[in-house]
DNA sequence: CGCCTATGATTGACACGTCAACCACCGGAG
DNA sequence: CTCCGGTGGTTGACGTGTCAATCATAGGCG
């Protein structure tokens, strides 16, 4: 079937390499913003909000992981950095003694509740706003898409 | 204007988490093809794209890192990476003792001949395949979009 | 010519991510 | 009880990215 290793027309590859950029440049700056604004990286955010959310602001470690969908591995690492900031502290699980306790520390829910609305405020103006209604529900469409699509190329 | 300082709502974030996290997962799977294909990462791809189009397959390393929207640092970082793998090399520019000439190693060459046709195909059968025809032209306004808009957010 | 600033590029320190190896403990089979 | 595979979690090595500092030369000006 040669239709099927049809390589990407020049139009197709335009818009990846702008995608690809536009969005790249997009989680940046959001990066920059709140790394400027409130100290913290993406990945402490995300943390931090999942800890926040948490009940008893708990959560064993490999669940977190699954939580916020990341490896075990870059979690522990992770972890280990704010740990040494003081924004989360690790504590042995009762009843299985492999298991980690992460659980959230008073400067951590501090550094969380500074960084909310500066974040989310930074998500509506370089996110929403430079989209109009349309394109926003079209982007919803193509993240659904992409990841049906991803879903399906892991599986099959 | 308290217009202005409104949070996104609670579907403007949805599309947000989604977005953010569907274009972060097809960056990495088409990494990891390129890199598991071909050895190569994306940056080195990128590098050796541009080295390949230069008149003379070399290139003046500032202007190099216009070209590819680099900071110099980085891909002074990089490109000592490449140089240790024997990608390119590095040769002082005539004229200008302060300035460095990016040369593509026949290494290189090689590498990037044997990885444009398999990366090109994941980016077709990864990206263009997940989407309709609408939907790619809806990705490509986006993209326009949100550059226009980050493009003013910096200047204004 | 000798100074001075701007520019081209590198470096070091550190955050972040992945991969593979590893360690400790759990729980069941013999 | 002992062995053993599976699971929870950490570690080390290394590639990658950012920021700030550094260094050398270029090029203009006195």
């Amino acid at each position: 079937m040669p239709g099927r290793r049809k390589l990407p027309s020049r139009d197709e590859l335009r818009t990846w390499r702008e995608f690809l950029e536009s969005t790249e440049v997009l989680r940046g700056r959001l990066a920059g913003r709140l790394q400027h604004d409130t100290g913290l990286s993406t990945g402490d955010y995300t943390v931090l909000l999942a800890l926040s959310e948490a009940t008893d602001r708990r959560m064993r470690s490999s669940e977190l992981a699954a939580h916020i969908g990341w490896e075990r591995s870059r979690l522990s690492h992770h972890l280990g950095r704010m740990e040494r900031r003081g924004l989360i502290g690790r504590e042995e699980h009762p009843g299985d003694s492999r298991g980690a306790q992460v659980v959230l520390a008073t400067a951590g829910a501090d550094a969380f509740a500074a960084a909310t609305a500066p974040h989310l405020r930074a998500i509506r103006e370089l996110f929403v706003d430079a989209l109009t209604p349309a394109q926003l529900t079209a982007a919803a469409e193509i993240a659904a898409a992409l990841r049906a699509h991803l879903q399906d190329d892991v599986a099959g």
